[in-house]
DNA sequence: TGATATTCTTGATTTTTGTCAAGACCAAAG
DNA sequence: CTTTGGTCTTGACAAAAATCAAGAATATCA
């Protein structure tokens, strides 16, 4: 079973390896260049992709400055998802922070596995409902927790991000300045 | 078509008169007094309601204090939804504003409804994506947005659940403290 | 109605975080 | 190696928000 086999059914739980097969084999691997855009705000997002190896940048340019949303890492998808899953304008830019390899599905090739594949939309349910528990807790974290907390817990989970990519960006994601960020962990070193 | 059926049909999008009213019956009036606990954190949640009248809360207890994590309004779904979808225990406590009115279901009607509508895993997935989307705008008011700044908004948005609910659970689900909410709404009414 | 909660407001103060500006550090490119 | 551009850090200061405490307003209920 490829990588991406596993990675697609440990967050789809697709049993049948048939299936699995016939679904991955819809993924294509494509590359995209450090500072490529994945995707630019207000065009539709036509495909989802997973990423073999590498970071993307989901972020917003507001009036004054680029707000962070995600970093997206290896192991994980990638899309604006209402723009992917309601053929609407993507709310995200998307943007490669390093070389990476994508496996790559269109949304044409998208909707055929669902034709494929009869338990897939239900599959998609739970894998969507996953996704909402984890915005969840993140809203939970801004309401409850302090920005140095928010560090915290995200450093704990996340440690190898933080020599991978700029740390402004990370600052951005967690809700705080650069600044702040650069206090918090000198703060952290002592 | 009742008022239900004109709300299922507004989120899921469901075509089939019959298909719509078999969905319908299944949800049964219930009602729950002021006060009174919808869902206790801890315990699973095995139903889904569809708000036909009233407030309910949804928090959190932490060591310190409560946090709203939303409040629902007529018009709207309530549950949690990663606990009735992966049947594991629920992470919110949901607790009557006021004497509400719900349209119930179980959850094990409904899952029958996956079984009798054909296409009802689809629209489930599409509601949830819209859900998603939600809570991403949600995280992106918080990256972005002074309290001030999220007060106006949701003010503008939401203005007749200022006089009916206790302004310190809006509070806390804007992520402010009482106090700061207080004097937000002082200036504004300058 | 009057008594009792609870909720909301306000002021004084502290803490946290943002802003602005300067300089240090570091990596890539000539 | 040196230049350059981007990134990170630091300091001084300002602004935003939290905390604590008291009192006012409002709802609830006997």
């Amino acid at each position: 079973m490829t990588e991406l086999e596993q990675y697609i059914q440990s967050y789809f739980g697709v049993v049948l390896p048939d299936e699995l097969q016939t679904i991955s084999s819809l993924f294509k691997l494509t590359t995209i260049k450090k500072g490529e855009y994945f995707l630019k705000a207000s065009r539709r997002c036509d495909k989802l992709s997973f990423i073999q190896s590498g970071l993307l940048r989901i972020f917003v340019d507001t009036d004054n400055r680029e707000v962070t949303q995600w970093i997206s890492t290896k192991g994980y998808f990638v899309t604006d998802l209402s723009s992917f899953v309601f053929e609407k304008p993507a709310r995200w830019n998307i943007q490669a922070l390093i070389d990476s390899e994508l496996y790559t599905i269109n949304i044409a090739d998208y909707k055929k596995i669902g034709n494929m594949v009869p338990k897939w939309h239900q599959l998609e349910k739970l894998f969507i409902a996953s996704c909402f528990a984890t915005l969840e807790d993140r809203i939970f974290s801004h309401l409850s927790m302090t920005a140095e907390e928010r560090y915290s817990f995200f450093f704990e989970n996340n440690k190898e991000l933080f020599n991978q990519v700029p740390l402004q960006y990370i600052a951005s994601m967690l809700g705080m300045t650069p600044e702040t960020f650069s206090r918090i962990r000198k703060k952290k070193l002592l």
